[in-house]
RNA sequence: GGCUCCGUAGCUCAACUGGAUAGAGUACCUGACUACGGAUCAGGAGGUUGAAGGUUCGAACCCUUCCGGAGUCACCA
């Protein structure tokens, strides 16, 4: 796709002149070829700099015979001119009409990618069974998915999925909550949400464990501890405060209770497990509704409880080939310092399997059931250190997929109160949420009254469309490696920089093109006065091939919103500056609607790869 | 303390991975079409890119040191 453009036909010219003329080699994506910046004549920009000392000529004298050579060679280059080290070139109004011709002729196929041949596996979400989504996730749910969408335009085979943490202790807490207060309640008796409705169980847990710790704080028991464990000139909160952990694991009534009931799951006890499925499924149909109404699905989920156990082969493996190695106390570790990291525990000494084992196992298994190429991990940045363990540990065990392994780590979502915190009940719900954009949508809608005309089902799809896009751009058009500050004023705005803004781009257009209902054949050729707001939408429509295949490369959605958003931008600017139905002539109107209608054929696409869908009207 | 990431306009973010005079949105001020949809457009003001050195024709980006913030250094997941 990229060979056929106008880019690569001038990077592909240049690399010609250089050789022939002036005996220098270079690849044709070396050559730096940018949109010209708007304080110069020319529409793009040839960077003849790294050519200086090769060729040990000025930068005059090496434009100068690039430009004329140029203009013979390519005869739509009407123009050239030097400034500095930087060729701008300008490209003939004709050739503007064709590349136009070719996007137009193209419809969807145009900037699709070849295919790589490739097998991508993308794991996203992953949730713990213990209690309901929340704004965490959905950073985490947008940026997994709108990956997997540009890495299939991109050309690659994708397969989304999730390791869903249905097992372990914070299970067994709900669990016992619900066995010990839940006095047969379920979501259907009590009207709520199935993961809301374990999650409750998780919050009660919570507050038990909690009644129970402080009345023992209380205790000569409690006293003796902070005796003998406190430290110098610590207060007796402060130690209490430390110590939690080691009183549920220690001290606790009802943490024992809960640590029997996981042996007990761990040894298939038929009451726990029927416990277990009952509220798991619970869980399962709430967050089914939650991916529904963000709009997202998996193609495979993984079970923890089906993979923990997995990886132990591999231990043996890797101690045969004295790549692991077994301290005196039996546990097993891998030695990773040669790659400038620690040792890692890779088996504990009563042989039971940690995080990074379980996740060689499920990587193998993974590999079976698809044979991907590469695998990415949507996970948040504090577990970056695991995943570069992991990735040079199933690389030193010489997995085939090994060497293309990406951990698409992104920062924490703060409030601009500070930190989400469950214990103290900060976390912003992620259907909460979603309600809360749709119907920021409603009143917006309500109040300009443009929808009244139309039934009211419909009008609620588009409230729909309209509170996610701006909920959704929000959150994707930061860069995932940022830590981002989740205004919920901010992210409901409809105006600026926002999903909002694209769809009124992309509704815009629906409108006059429904006005101007058959687009008239009318032959454009003869059309030569491009305006430079025309240009501007044709160089932008070409630009997204390399939008796509940047994001790709980088593992980054936000360059895809950020692009979205300057063809909006100037979409409603053309808009300003030219009439479309009301043209000065036949062959400008038609010249203005076969652009606007591949324009925004490319903004739906665009969205679209961020799981965002554009309503007709709005 | 070691390692990793981050620091850009009052605020939220860009900057084609080393390219021209660092751009948008928001908030503030001033304007625009008797309309192809005002969820729009134009203008103004707002910057020593955390600081100081260095490399380079050229640095927000690379190197060094320092400052500030976060994460991580579990036989947790």
């Amino acid at each position: 796709m990229i060979e056929s453009g106008l880019v690569y036909q001038l990077q592909r010219a240049v690399t010609e002149i250089l050789e022939t003329n002036l005996n220098h080699q270079v690849q044709p994506n070396e050559v730096l070829v940018n949109v010209t910046s708007k304080n110069f004549e020319g529409d793009y920009t040839i960077v003849i700099f790294p050519y200086v000392k090769a060729l040990r000529m000025s930068p005059a004298d090496i434009g100068e015979r690039l430009g004329k050579a140029l203009q013979e060679k390519l005869d739509y280059i009407v123009s050239f001119n030097l400034v500095k080290g930087f060729l701008n070139v300008e490209i003939s109004d004709k050739e503007w009409q064709s590349q136009l011709n070719t996007i137009f002729k193209a419809k969807d196929t145009f900037g699709k990618h070849t295919s790589t041949g490739k097998k991508v596996m993308v794991e996203f979400s992953s949730p713990n069974t213990n209690k309901p989504l929340h704004l965490g996730h959905i950073r985490n749910i947008l940026l997994g998915w709108s990956m997997s969408q540009i890495l299939e335009e991109a050309g690659n085979e994708v397969v989304k999925t999730q390791i869903v943490n249905d097992r372990g202790i914070a299970v067994c807490k709900s669990m016992m909550a619900w066995s010990n207060y839940g006095n047969g309640e379920t979501p259907t008796s009590s009207g709520i949400k199935g993961d809301h409705f374990v999650g409750k169980y998780y919050v009660i847990f919570n507050q038990k464990l909690k009644e129970e710790y402080t009345n023992w704080q209380q205790s000569a028991d409690a006293k003796a501890v902070f005796e003998e464990k406190g430290k110098e000139g610590q207060s007796e909160v402060d130690f209490f405060n430390h110590y939690k952990n080691d009183y549920f694991n220690i001290h606790s009534t009802i943490g024992k209770e809960t640590k029997e009931m996981l042996i007990k799951w761990e040894d298939n006890d038929k009451g726990v497990k029927d416990l277990w499925h009952k509220m798991n499924s619970w869980v399962y149909e709430g967050f089914e509704q939650t991916y529904k109404d963000l709009e997202v699905h998996f193609d495979k989920l993984y079970y923890e409880s089906d993979t923990y156990l997995l990886g132990k082969e591999v231990v043996e493996q890797g101690l045969s080939s004295s790549l692991f190695y077994k301290e005196p106390d039996g546990s097993i570790w891998v030695d990773l310092e040669d790659v400038g990291l620690d040792k890692k525990l890779i088996l504990r000494s009563d042989g039971t399997s940690v995080y990074i084992t379980q996740d060689i196992g499920t990587a193998q298994m993974r590999h079976a059931d698809f044979k991907m190429d590469s695998m990415v991990y949507v996970v948040g940045n504090e577990q970056d250190y695991h995943f570069k363990a992991l990735f040079e540990t199933l690389k030193k065990l010489g997995e085939p997929y090994a060497s293309d392994l990406f951990h698409l780590s992104y920062g924490m979502v703060d409030l601009p109160t500070g930190k989400m915190k469950s214990r103290e009940g900060t976390v912003v719900d992620a259907d909460d949420l979603v309600k809360e954009v749709i119907d920021e949508a409603r009143s917006a809608a309500k109040e300009n009254g443009s929808l009244d005309d139309i039934p009211v089902n419909e009008q609620e799809e588009i409230f729909k469309r309209i509170g996610l896009a701006a909920l959704k751009y929000f959150m994707i058009k930061i860069n995932p490696k940022k830590r981002m500050t989740f205004d919920p004023k901010e992210s409901v705005d409809m105006q600026g920089q926002t999903g909002p803004y694209i769809q009124n781009a992309y509704v815009r257009i629906a409108s006059i093109l429904r006005k101007a209902s058959s687009l008239e054949k009318v032959d454009y050729s003869t059309y030569k006065s491009i305006e430079e707001a025309e240009k501007n939408l044709i160089i932008d429509i070409l630009d997204y091939p390399y939008i796509i295949l940047d994001s790709a490369k980088n593992y980054d959605p936000s360059s895809v919103a950020n692009y979205a958003y300057n063809v909006a931008k100037d979409f409603h600017r053309f808009y300003h500056d030219v009439r479309i139905l009301t043209a000065e002539t036949d062959e400008a109107k038609a010249f203005r609607l076969t652009l606007i209608e591949s324009v925004s054929a490319i903004l739906e696409r665009s969205m679209n790869l961020l799981g965002i869908q554009m309503p007709s009207r709005m």
